[in-house]
DNA sequence: CTGTTAGCGCGTTCAC
DNA sequence: GTGAACGCGCTAACAG
């Protein structure tokens, strides 16, 4: 690898010179210029950036901690955080917790992670990365899992205590699935809610319940049922759902796995969908397009997550704070086959 | 931030003492060493990376380069990569060419995308990595398209000239799934292919082939469909393949998204899968169990491709190279509900 | 205005 | 156990 050395020696100037041609920070002869120009080309030189970083003080390098790049939201979310990083020529340094492999689900067993947290963000301060960004894998409270260090650290997907965070509108989601089923003519609408003690959970109930009462439907407790985010759960609930003496005319899974549930066991009891039961799920995964039939569901701002996680970092290391509360990303209706007109 | 210096005046010895405890290069006196540890626990002191790589010529960081972090097969092989590199203690530098976003699917145009894949190198050696891993979206020849660094590189999920690639065993995949519908009694087996030009098409009709010769089948010609990797023309060929005088009673597709295509066919044309129709997906995508009936598909070893990307490389790096051929990672058959025995 | 010299950033490591 | 050179590029201070 050729150093600034040797191009400073093959032209016959200062390595001062050379820098100087490179970085334009201050003028340089026309001619004196082209000749280091040439020598550049010829010898291919690229400056080291460790060295550069070293000197700077800046690497041009941010920190992703990914608690799992497997998991659906992450790498869409990455992809925003590259798109807006490219913009301004940052690059970054990708951290994977693994966290489904080494504590499977229990997201809440913070503690049972907090050494590869720690040891992921030394690693990145010790390579002196300008600001991290925290990938989580499902939204909830993150607060002291990361001391504070020096670096800026923004969270999305997740939030903490005292520090910058992106998220999508969870609860207006909700709201707007629910205003949607009601347009069609639902007035019983029958909810399979993830696991109660998620975030998500209770953001989506609230916006349902808001939607309920906005669009002056009657609220039956009896047709929220709480599931566990896995289709075999959404399949046993709506079997119950169906099961009730005045059964609902639409069913909303707040995810897309627990709504293939609730399609199969339709089709196994033999109910219409949509004919007879207007179905929804939440997240827009891939697969919920390849469903029969198609699935109707609300789409998560993952790019967009990412795109404004990215930003919110950028104007803390740039403009050192500063940091105007952004609006959050919305989700989107996706509307396909499984819901239609309430029957009747 | 503390730095080796600020230890060494606190510790009231030289910043090489301190270097030598932290790294144990030398024997220091055990009451030297306490003293400079109490130092370095209190300041919460943690080396610069880039001083050191600056220093030792080694970043202990490898560059990955994907093509497309949301496409299906990146997250897991990136995973795979971490896996390993995680043991071996090397970082990793994440570039996502966002190939979807640029040029959609023409996987071909190379030279459309020349500049980017160049200006990502140059990044990643600027950066210094040790070595750098290209995972493609689609397995192809990238021959010409990076030129020759000193630095090494391997390839996944796609090949070139004079390089070290890793890949799984596309036509042996092929082989099985044909073979283990031949062992359900199935004689005319049809074949959606994906595109003609693609490589896994040709190996996996070579494998197809193959165990339809080994198996004692007839041949014939006419059960092969050339589809183009999309759900729409699954659908079209089976509607073909089921008009013929002899429909075959199983149908292999090249991937999971033209399955669904076959499951839709089936389903409006009103054959019963699996009763009346076995139906074979390739890839084991996500989605393929939340079908009805669950797809039946050959899963490809993605997380080993990055292990075995990540072994290769480190071997390069700390060995110099010593290349010995690594077997391919071989699919493995994922049997749900969607084959069944031959009728009849 | 153009070009050079030399010190610096932060650890590592060799000679003393 | 220490002093100091060194890796590579940046930049303040200085000279022509």
């Amino acid at each position: 690898m050729a150093s600034i050395k040797d191009i400073a020696a093959k032209a016959n100037v200062s390595t001062a010179t050379v820098s100087y041609v490179l970085n334009g920070t201050r003028n340089v002869s026309p001619k004196t210029r082209e000749r280091v120009l040439k020598v550049i080309e010829e010898m291919q030189y690229k400056p080291n950036t460790i060295a550069q970083s070293l000197k700077t003080k800046k690497t041009d390098t941010i920190g992703v901690i990914a608690e799992d790049v497997t998991v659906f939201n992450t790498p869409e979310i990455i992809d925003g955080i590259h798109d807006c990083a490219e913009r301004h020529d940052l690059h970054i340094l990708l951290v994977n917790l693994r966290l489904h492999k080494r504590i499977g689900r229990s997201f809440h067993a913070v503690d049972r992670f907090r050494d590869v947290v720690l040891s992921a963000v030394d690693e990145l301060v010790g390579k002196q990365v300008d600001g991290m960004i925290y990938v989580g894998v499902h939204s909830r409270d993150l607060s002291g899992l990361v001391p504070p260090k020096d670096k800026p650290i923004v969270y999305t997907y997740c939030y903490a205590d005292n520090a910058v965070s992106v998220n999508y509108d969870d609860e207006r989601a909700a709201y707007e699935a629910t205003q949607y089923l009601a347009g069609l003519g639902h007035r019983r609408i029958g909810v399979i809610s993830g696991l109660i003690d998620s975030i998500p959970s209770r953001l989506r109930f609230n916006g349902f319940y808001q939607a309920v009462m906005d669009c002056g439907l009657p609220f039956d407790p009896g047709l929220i049922k709480t599931g566990d985010w896995e289709t075999a759960s959404g399949e046993r609930l709506t079997r119950e759902l169906m099961a009730l003496p005045e059964p609902p005319t639409a069913i909303l899974a707040m995810n897309d796995v627990m709504a293939v549930g609730v399609l199969r066991a339709a089709q196994e009891i033999g109910v219409r969908v949509p004919q007879d039961l207007s179905v929804m799920g939440f997240d827009n995964r891939e697969f919920s397009d390849y469903l029969t039939p198609r699935l109707t569901t609300m789409e998560i701002p993952l790019h967009e997550l990412g795109v404004q996680s990215m930003m919110a970092l950028n104007r803390i290391i740039r403009d050192n704070g500063a940091i105007e509360e952004q609006a959050k990303p919305l989700c989107k209706l996706i509307v396909r086959d499984s819901t239609g007109p309430a029957p009747g």
